[in-house]
DNA sequence: AGCACGCCGACT
DNA sequence: GTCGGCGTGCTC
């Protein structure tokens, strides 16, 4: 102790973000002879562990007792410190989310394995000259392969030879074969600029030249808007080029690892070898290998979810935000964000371009190009040539089918036509399990979930009543709980599960398929049932939102959507969009690679605008329509909203918590509550969340609003989460 | 008494 | 996010 407090006004100190959720840096004093500068990865210790953490600042004004300050207990000087880009983006993701920013920089800190220098690999090489005492085949292999005096891993030269290990260890023995460094794994593949380039249509060539010629203007963002199969990828992978030939990387980010596989296989026939992969899967080698690939630069392009933005690029000069109206961008848990947001963000923190694509871009996106904050560029037709899938209403309230069938005659009679002819259906209901509601015909007892007030959903298969909300199942009774009745309960409505048994009653001879995320058997099922479908195993289809995305199914030539109308019903003011891109998304699977697609809408309402958007394929009078709408509801058609999400146990008290936090302290008045909305009231893994939804000004500093409103609460607020889900066009 | 479990606050 | 402290409650 009195040795640190006699050396301790001489050291250097530093500011650290450490993984933890406290408000900002910790102060670190650096040990004698080591050097750290604002980016430097050590580690520290805290309470009673060693966390890694970065270096934020050195030599730091602060009024911490220096008695209170611990040593940085290791300094990773062969990992390269944080750059200022990438410093600036946590700093900017944390301000915006409401996070500390100690839990952002932990997305960037996600393999501690990949901060050590990387190890040498051992090898083996044959001494020359040396024979074995008896040379069997499988030694002659070995040494046959070892000819040419190069050295092979252990591993690696058991298998190109069809032997053992044990074979390789005996010639080691004999000192035959000798163990030496072999300078650590060769770089990856480089990707070719010019390996193969296709021809591209007019539309196509526009968009790309345009989105090239950003590359010298700072930050931009690009939005490509082409219906399904117009080739947006073709036009960014042109992008992706032109950043490779400035000698920057590149990043995609997709809302699925689903969607992957597809895209791999894509880019290499482009480019001549796979980009890295990026995702939570990915093992924890490859993990290591792409990190520090990426930091150094051998990494040219990733492939990636979300976290990936948070990777530390050594000079990133692209993202790419595939399908960019997904959902899955957004991030709920731990850190909230938006990826595509912050990949909009980022690039304009480091000047560099950025590519939205979507068939059916967010309104917020459409209203941003609109408004000229973003370039767009429209691909209006299939690249193929392919005539977009013709597509028309059925009437339910007129043409529907008898009670207790749910296929209308016109499409049942589509669908005869298609499977005579030997292709595909997909029938598209987005719900699973048998029937969304089971009531007693007896006394009217409706299966509820005790958790949540939503319906059981019956899955006949599992033999459960399921809660789609929370989890929660129970075993279908044989008697009603409330009158005890037998035999009275009544399946109500649709689920997949009931339109297949429906399907396996008219078309007997068909191969069907369900397809939902409750299929059994794990993601390799789903890969292996995917591929079924690709290939043309399956005459028809039944598919919940699972069969929207990713996968080409060149045979399938009809889809029926059951239920058009589902998903509109609710109180979230983004259903009409959701579902118009979710049906433009499925409807597109139609013909998609050879034409003559054709598609038919089940609905209630043929006349709401979502229908009519799909029909005439006029998007643009849908995207009117919609904004024009969320105007009269005195919802702005973008950016300004703001959901405060606030989680805890007690529903009362995070409503009374999310309200005061929008009404107290001025300028409250510039903010508008809008009250709950989207998900009012949710289970989440037991946890109550409560959204509610308000307006702020376009230069509303909702951040420092909410921040200074929490640090002027009458009393510490506890157990309850904080959650801001803006577009941030308006505030770069 | 001894310990499993859950809540809460601290962590530089 | 993770750990340790301390309270409650139950048992080999």
């Amino acid at each position: 102790m009195a040795f640190n407090d006699l050396l301790g006004p001489a050291d250097t100190i530093a500011s650290v973000l450490v993984p933890v959720a406290v408000p900002g840096a910790y102060t670190y004093r650096v040990p004698a002879g080591e050097t750290v500068v604002p980016g430097t990865i050590v580690k520290v210790p805290l309470g009673s562990r060693e966390v890694l953490g970065a270096v934020w600042d050195v030599e730091p004004d602060t009024g911490i007792d220096p008695k209170k300050l611990k040593y940085i207990s290791r300094v990773y000087t062969h990992a390269r410190p944080i750059d200022a880009d990438l410093r600036r983006f946590v700093d900017w993701v944390a301000n915006w989310t409401l996070a500390p920013p100690g839990m952002v920089l932990r997305m960037v800190l996600r393999s501690e394995e990949a901060l050590e220098p990387e190890a040498p690999v051992a090898g083996v090489r044959w001494v020359s000259g040396r024979q074995p005492d008896r040379k069997t085949p499988a030694r002659a292999r070995v040494l046959d392969i070892l000819g040419d005096g190069l050295a092979w891993t252990k591993t690696g030269l058991a298998h190109a030879a069809g032997v053992s290990a044990s074979v390789i260890d005996g010639l080691l023995a004999q000192e035959v074969l000798e163990v030496i460094e072999m300078p650590a794994a060769p770089p990856p593949p480089q990707p070719q600029i010019d390996y193969s380039r296709v021809a591209l249509t007019p539309a196509q060539q526009v968009a790309a030249d345009g989105i090239c010629g950003c590359f010298e203007k700072g930050p931009s963002v690009s939005l490509i808007d082409g219906v399904t199969g117009s080739g947006k990828t073709e036009v960014y992978f042109e992008a992706i080029a032109e950043a490779l030939r400035r000698g920057k990387q590149a990043l995609v980010l997709v809302p699925e690892i689903a969607l992957t596989e597809q895209f791999l296989r894509r880019f290499e026939q482009r480019f001549g070898t796979y980009p890295a992969e990026w995702h939570s899967e990915i093992t924890p080698k490859t993990r290591v290998r792409v990190w520090r690939g990426v930091a150094n630069g051998e990494v040219r392009v990733v492939i990636g979810a979300r976290s990936s933005l948070f990777l530390p690029f050594l000079d990133l000069g692209l993202i790419v935000v595939d399908e960019e109206h997904d959902t899955a961008f957004k991030q709920d848990d731990r850190v909230s964000y938006s990826a595509r947001d912050m990949a909009v963000v980022r690039g304009h923190l480091s000047g560099f371009p950025v590519v939205l694509a979507s068939a059916t871009p967010s309104i917020e996106s459409r209203v941003n190009a609109d408004q000229g904050r973003y370039l767009r560029f429209l691909l209006p037709d299939r690249a193929s040539g392919a005539a977009l899938p013709d597509l028309q209403a059925i009437d339910m309230r007129v043409e529907g089918p008898e009670r207790g069938r749910w296929i209308a005659p016109a499409l049942l009679s589509a669908i005869r036509h298609v499977f005579a002819e030997g292709d595909q259906t997909l029938l598209f209901l987005n719900r699973r399990g048998y029937a969304p509601l089971t009531l007693c015909r007896t006394c009217g007892h409706r299966f509820q979930c005790p958790h949540c007030s939503a319906w059981l959903v019956e899955h006949r298969f599992q033999k459960r009543l399921v809660c789609h909300h929370c989890g929660h199942f129970e075993k279908v009774p044989d008697t009603c709980p409330s009158c005890s009745s037998k035999d009275t309960l009544a399946a109500c409505g649709p689920g997949v599960e009931r339109v297949a048994e429906e399907v396996a009653d008219l078309f007997p001879q068909a191969r069907t398929l369900v397809l939902s995320s409750d299929i059994q058997g794990g993601p390799d099922r789903l890969r292996r049932e995917m591929k079924i479908v690709e290939e043309g195993g399956a005459d028809i289809v039944i598919g919940t939102q699972l069969v929207a995305k990713g996968h080409n199914f060149p045979k399938m030539k009809l889809v029926g959507v059951i239920d058009a109308d589902l998903g509109l019903a609710h109180g979230d003011p983004r259903a009409a969009e959701k579902t118009f891109q979710l049906l433009a998304q499925v409807t597109g699977r139609a013909g998609r690679v050879t034409g003559g697609g054709r598609g038919f809408l089940q609905t209630y309402a043929p006349d709401q605008p979502v229908i009519r958007a799909l029909l005439s394929a006029d998007r643009d009078a849908f995207y009117a329509a919609e904004i024009d709408a969320r105007r009269a509801a005195g919802l702005p058609p973008f950016g300004r909203l703001v959901a405060i999400v606030v989680s805890g146990p007690d529903k009362g008290l995070a409503e009374a918590y999310a309200r005061a936090v929008l009404r107290s302290a001025p300028p409250a008045q510039d903010l508008t509550i809008l009250g709950p909305a989207e998900a009012a009231l949710a289970m989440v893994r037991g946890r109550h969340r409560y959204r509610l939804l308000a307006l702020a000004p376009r230069r509303f500093d909702l951040q420092a609003y909410i921040r200074a409103w929490l640090s002027a609460a009458p009393r510490p607020v506890k157990g309850l989460r904080l959650q801001v889900d803006v577009d941030p066009q308006h505030f770069l």
